[in-house]
DNA sequence: CCTAATGCCTAG
DNA sequence: TGAGCTAGGCATTAGG
């Protein structure tokens, strides 16, 4: 940034004095109009910041990653954390996947990974031996080479269907090979809408109907898939295997850049040594703008007056980079750089050569996504900056800001806005806080109060301007807002520990870091089935959409409702729907009917069972089924998460393992819900009202046992009594009094129900509640007691307190009245 | 004044 | 591969 440099270096020699003079103190004692907060505020920040080195910042804030040194391709390998990937041609060669990623060393690399074709199959017509796929192949051929020109080759092969038991039987398909993945969905398209030109020897009477398709899906996650590369693990180019670019060849900024062949490629499985996270660079940031009185800033008045960044290597507890960018003068800040511009273009023009020389691995902010980055490109492109949008490690390859919306059911409508970056990872702190963690606001300031215990004191934004046209020293206590804004992101990702979250995401789901944020449940999902069906050569079919179809769900027990003096236990199966998915072996490829059970000549109880909603399933002696098999390692990611959640002290980071052991149970219960999504891809209605229907089943007999079993004709002392239940649990009042009895029944009517169900299913006894008020189905309070000393907390589900769309005032009451109720067991204080 | 449909949010 | 699922409480509103 020579352009920077005269006004840069004016300030930090101006006032070098009053660095060396009193750091700490910075500027306080001489500026009375500063407040006081003002100063408590860069004390804390330059705590937490740390001290450089010395306090010439500009000496000692390395912006370049360390140099390569010396490497040599024929005796080295190349070894990366895989952090972004995307598709990208090299040269003539249409197919390549371009992987980004950082060494142990830090040091940034892309390799292009060639060779790989993209393809999809079709089913040979129903009878079809061998022999006649033969001259059917070479008919398709010549046919598809006519209207996409990209075919490669057409090749028999023996596949399964996934849908449906068929005897082990594979039969022929047809895999077709294109040379160029982008007319993949051209080719998918000319073969199901059925033109009538690819009706061979009149098979399809009706030349409406198309050809069903299979595994189809974007090329990028079907290299992946079948490279056995996951979403942020480690993957190795071996010395000799791989050619270095030379410079005129290169297509990015990365410190190496390679190519190689997709069969060589390495891809380590995300275990033992290769669980290790690399030194990631986060470059953290915030901007500030100028707006008007009383209008939210637009990019085509209002300028870009401040960028404030911080820099931090993962795994270090403080950024070795702080900085702000500054229109105008700015007085300094304790170990900070600040670069001071005249010209707005000039500031923005030097912030993208700082960000091209500190080379972030990942970049992270506040509400970046929507605001910050667009805000940037708009305002570069008002003042004509044309190499400003230039933020992504390809060469060449200009960042846009593009609409992008995501719709479900749960999540409503979201609009939001994608600002390319190849190559670095984006995290907006605001989408990761919207979509783990359920708050009533979401502003910086709160969320920060949430989990930080801080508040930020916001400068006003009327204020903003109004600091920025005054002195050297009111544009200082604007940075010092802003440099806290950027910091606070930061300080808030490494709290939430959201790289390791998302990166065990990434890695046990298999898919690209962006989509944690970008997309849904359902490319997690399908990225692990398509694995798994890649190891059985099984094909996917492209389902057409279904009608959509209601299904029943879960059983609420009737409340007994009511104020309960007395101990009443909870009794919760772990994981009910996963478990009843492996224990009876639900799966897509299991499904039978009754053609199927007939003609393989099946038997009942052995070979195959009948859920209780009439649907049927072989059993796992026949087949095992995949979706137990994907079950088992969330449930096994889920189950380490707990382990180490149950050793861990600090309530903090507590919270943290809850957030993510919450996060795989989701996954899991994802798989049950995505076979229920009728708007989905994989869409299997009777796995998922088997599954519900086993619930309902299985709640009813849990219910009846505990009440069976537990009676004075038995020998116990009262008579128990299931007073509510929701979905797989249980509430028994035993009636006893002391919470020791209510535990130890508990534990044991847990014990006794889950030896009456099939593996893994199990019963579990979690908590007792005393007193417990029971106002309604899915409402209720009580004190929550796992010990018999001390209870763990005061537990509310579903009343006000919990509920987001009530006035505080109500809020407060409701908590106070229900205090009153169970702490004080104050019934009467509690009815005024 | 009553009921049904709808929106929002939560439980599981 | 655009997008996990159902049950259910409670406030509001449309319509008679
Ligand atoms: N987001 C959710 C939560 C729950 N369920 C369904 C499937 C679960 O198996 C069942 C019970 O939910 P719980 O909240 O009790 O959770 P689990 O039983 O799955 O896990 P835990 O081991 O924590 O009890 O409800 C679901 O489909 N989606």
């Amino acid at each position: 940034m020579p352009e920077a440099i005269p006004p840069h270096k004016r300030a930090l020699t101006d006032t070098t004095n009053n660095i060396r003079g009193d750091a700490r103190k910075g500027f306080g004692s001489t500026q009375p109009q500063k407040s006081q907060f003002e100063e408590e505020v860069l004390e804390k920040l330059t705590q937490d910041i740390g001290d450089l080195k010395g306090n010439n910042a500009e000496k000692d804030q390395q912006w370049e990653r360390p140099p390569l040194g010396d490497f040599d391709p024929t005796k080295e390998n190349i070894c990366f954390q895989q952090i972004d990937a995307e598709e990208g041609r090299f040269g003539a060669d249409k197919m390549a996947v371009r992987l980004f990623g950082v060494t142990e060393l830090g040091q940034s690399v892309m390799l292009h990974v060639t060779g790989f074709q993209h393809y999809l199959y079709i089913a040979a017509p129903v009878g079809f031996t061998k022999e006649d796929c033969g001259p059917y192949r070479a008919f398709l051929e010549t046919k598809l080479a006519q209207m996409v020109p990209v075919i490669q080759s057409v090749e028999v092969t023996l596949r399964e269907n996934l849908y449906g038991f068929q005897g082990n039987q594979k039969s022929w398909y047809l895999k077709i090979t294109v040379t160029d993945p982008k007319f993949i969905a051209r080719l998918r398209s000319a073969l199901e809408t059925g033109s009538g030109s690819m009706n061979y020897k009149g098979l399809w009477s009706n030349s409406d109907s198309g050809i069903l398709t299979f595994d189809s899906i974007q090329y990028l996650l079907r290299f992946m898939i079948d490279t056995g590369l996951h979403g942020m693990s480690w993957v190795e180019a071996k010395a000799g295997k791989f050619r270095l670019l030379s410079d005129h060849e290169r297509q990015s900024n990365c410190q190496v850049e390679a190519i190689m062949d997709y069969r060589d490629m390495i891809a380590h499985a995300p275990n033992g040594e290769w669980a290790k996270m690399a030194p990631l660079r986060i470059l953290s940031f915030d901007i500030e703008c100028a707006g008007r009185q009383g209008i939210f800033p637009e990019p085509n008045v209002d300028p870009v007056i401040q960028i404030a960044n911080v820099v931090t290597r993962y795994g270090e507890s403080k950024p070795f980079i702080r900085n702000v960018f500054c229109l105008d003068t700015c007085s300094l800040i304790v170990n900070t750089q600040i670069l001071e511009f005249e010209k707005e273009e000039r500031m923005l023009m030097a912030w993208r050569d700082f960000l091209e020389k500190v080379d972030p691995d990942v970049i992270i902010g506040y509400n970046i996504a929507n605001f910050d980055f667009p805000y940037l490109l708009d305002r570069a492109k008002h003042l004509k900056c044309t190499q400003f949008p230039y933020w992504t490690r390809v060469r060449n390859c200009r960042t846009e800001a593009k609409e992008a919306s995501f719709s479900s059911k749960q999540m409503g409508n979201r609009e939001t806005k994608a600002t390319n970056t190849n190559g670095r990872i984006q995290l907006d702190l605001l989408q990761l806080v919207q979509r783990d963690h359920q708050l009533r606001s979401y502003t910086l300031n709160s969320v920060s109060y949430e989990f930080l215990g801080e508040q930020k004191e916001d400068v006003h934004h009327t204020m903003i301007t109004e600091l920025f046209n005054g002195t050297p020293d009111s544009r200082r206590r604007l940075a010092v807002y802003c440099l806290k804004d950027a910091y606070l992101p930061q300080r808030l990702m490494d709290k939430l520990m959201c790289l390791v979250n998302y990166t065990e995401m990434a890695r046990v789901t298999g898919v690209p870091f962006n989509y944690l944020l970008s997309r849904g449940q359902q490319v997690k999902f399908i990225s692990q089935l398509f694995r798994k069906a890649l190891e059985q050569q099984l094909v996917i079919p492209n389902s057409k959409s279904q009608d959509e179809q209601d299904y029943e769900g879960a059983t609420v027990i009737e409340p007994k409702r009511g104020y309960y003096g007395v101990p009443i236990a909870t009794l919760d199966f772990a994981s009910l729907y996963p478990s009843i998915i492996q224990a009876h072996n639900l799966c897509y490829t299991t499904l039978l009917n009754k053609n199927s059970v007939e003609k393989l000549g099946l038997k009942k109880d052995e070979d195959y069972i009948v859920t209780p909603n009439g649907d049927m399933f072989c059993t796992a002696k026949v087949r095992k089924g995949l979706l137990s098999q994907i079950l088992e390692e969330l449930l096994g990611a889920r189950k380490r998460a707990k382990k180490e959640l149950a050793s861990e002290t600090d309530p903090f980071k507590k919270a943290v393992l809850n957030g993510r052991q919450l996060a795989l149970k989701i996954s899991a219960n994802s798989v049950y819900g995505l076979t229920g999504a009728t708007v989905g891809k994989l869409p299997c209605l009777p796995i998922a009202s088997s599954t519900t229907s086993y619930g309902r089943q299985m709640i009813e007999k849990t219910k009846a046992e505990v009440e069976a079993r537990y009676t004075i004709a038995n020998g116990y002392s009262h008579d128990a009594q299931v007073i509510y239940g929701d979905t797989d649990s249980v509430m028994v009042k035993f009636g006893v009094t002391e919470l020791e009895d209510a535990m130890k029944l508990g534990e044991e009517a847990a014990d006794y129900v889950s030896s009456k169900f099939i593996k893994p299913i199990k019963l579990e006894f979690e908590k007792v509640y005393f007193p417990y008020l029971l106002i309604n189905k899915k409402r209720y309070a009580g004190l929550y007691w796992t010990n018999t000393k001390k209870h763990d907390k005061m537990d509310t589900k579903g009343i006000e307190t919990v509920r987001r769309d009530n006035c505080l005032l109500v809020q407060n009451v409701i908590e106070t009245v229900l205090n009153k109720i169970l702490i004080d067991r104050d019934i009467d204080g509690a009815q005024e």
